[in-house]
DNA sequence: GTCACCAAGTGACCAATGGTCATATTTTGT
DNA sequence: ACAAAATATGACCATTGGTCACTTGGTGAC
């Protein structure tokens, strides 16, 4: 009798629907502006439902946020899988598809930035922080596994330590676009992509072979 | 007679009294759980007033976001004016001095990455934003004038764009270090400072002459 | 078929808080 | 001395995140 798998499944799909109205909701008006009562409607769910699926407001943001990070995840994995491109070639592309991720969801690259913002206001032993961390992980370890593939390969330097670059790396996409945010018309002439992609080339001469 | 001077002075005073009283209630609070009441009564003011200062709680953060601005240009300047140093020597300083900063100023430096936070509920037109966004520049200015300084001592490549590069060592400062703060068991084995060293220890070698 | 049980869901309600405004106090210029 | 202007007060309001006593409906035992 499959009744709590069945019961489990529902669950699973309740959960995700909520944060599929969390998304059009939060989305739509900003985190801030935006109310559980909004959401509970576009759930069609009373708000007293929304508590029995996410302790929180922020944790139901940190869900969101954990949908940005597997997007993320899909991208760069099939980056990796690709196999014609040596690791060197595939290293620009890093950015370059970053740089796609922003533009084809905006919303989710908002999201993500907002990280320090709702995290410190969850438990953390939250189920839902845990996977976030770990993908958090994942996406790491898939961008060291790039840069070691490229050493293998012979195109990049093998006393690279793929590791901490994969971490600069990552520092440099949830920190870069936001600074031009926060520079706004400090210098007016280029666009975030300008920087992130001058900083790619700049690290391709440091550790090509 | 020196009224209206005065009366800007003490309005002034009045301000920067009410930053330190908002400084010590989020520093130790955080900002989501302080209050504007506990804010008013650590400056020894009624709530009406400080909105007579501060046009909202977020506002008020963003007084405090500049104040970091103003330590880290200060921090910068000093570098720059330092005479007995090449460019390129000067250039791993930038990083050192940055990470001594965040912790010598950890709840500065918390404030300044929590920009993105307060600075979308503030109007557009607010004097303290746009003297927010005056200080990024003038910071941004001094890092990439220090790598000028390099290019005209010959210890850094003439065709560096400093003012790129300098936009980009921005995004590292605001972005790995709360990325790793992200990672969080990401990577134990590293923390914070390994990652910026060694992410301007590559730098350094695609920059130097 | 029926009935006790329990997970799922409801929505009135609460406490907390950012922000306002009529009123009060103090300072200024005359 | 006094009116006008600037500054400050704090009771008050609207909003909202979160709670909880209660309802609903499916489930499985008999």
């Amino acid at each position: 009798m499959g009744v709590v798998e069945r019961k489990e499944r529902e669950r699973e799909l309740r959960s995700e629907s909520i944060i599929d109205a969390a998304e059009r909701i939060f989305f739509d008006k900003g985190f801030e502006h935006a109310t559980m009562n909004d959401v509970a409607e576009e759930a069609e769910l009373s708000k007293g439902a929304l508590y029995l699926y996410f302790h929180s407001k922020n944790e139901l943001c940190m869900a969101i946020l954990q949908r940005s990070l597997l997007i993320l995840k899909g991208i760069f994995k099939s980056l990796k899988g690709n196999n014609n491109q040596t690791g060197i070639e595939k290293f620009p592309e890093l950015a370059s598809e970053f740089i796609n991720f922003t533009k084809q969801y905006p919303n989710h690259y908002n999201a993500l930035l907002s990280y320090r913002e709702h995290r410190e206001n969850c438990p953390v032993t939250g189920k839902i922080i845990k996977s976030t961390i770990e993908e958090n992980r994942n996406i790491n370890n898939i961008i060291s596994e790039i840069i070691r593939a490229g050493q293998i390969d012979k195109t990049i330097k093998t006393d690279i330590d793929a590791d901490k670059l994969s971490l600069a790396l990552w520092g440099n996409f949830t920190g870069i676009m936001p600074s031009s945010i926060l520079s706004e018309k400090v210098m007016p002439n280029f666009n975030p992509e300008d920087i992130i992609e001058y900083h790619f080339q700049l690290l391709i001469n440091a550790i090509r072979t």
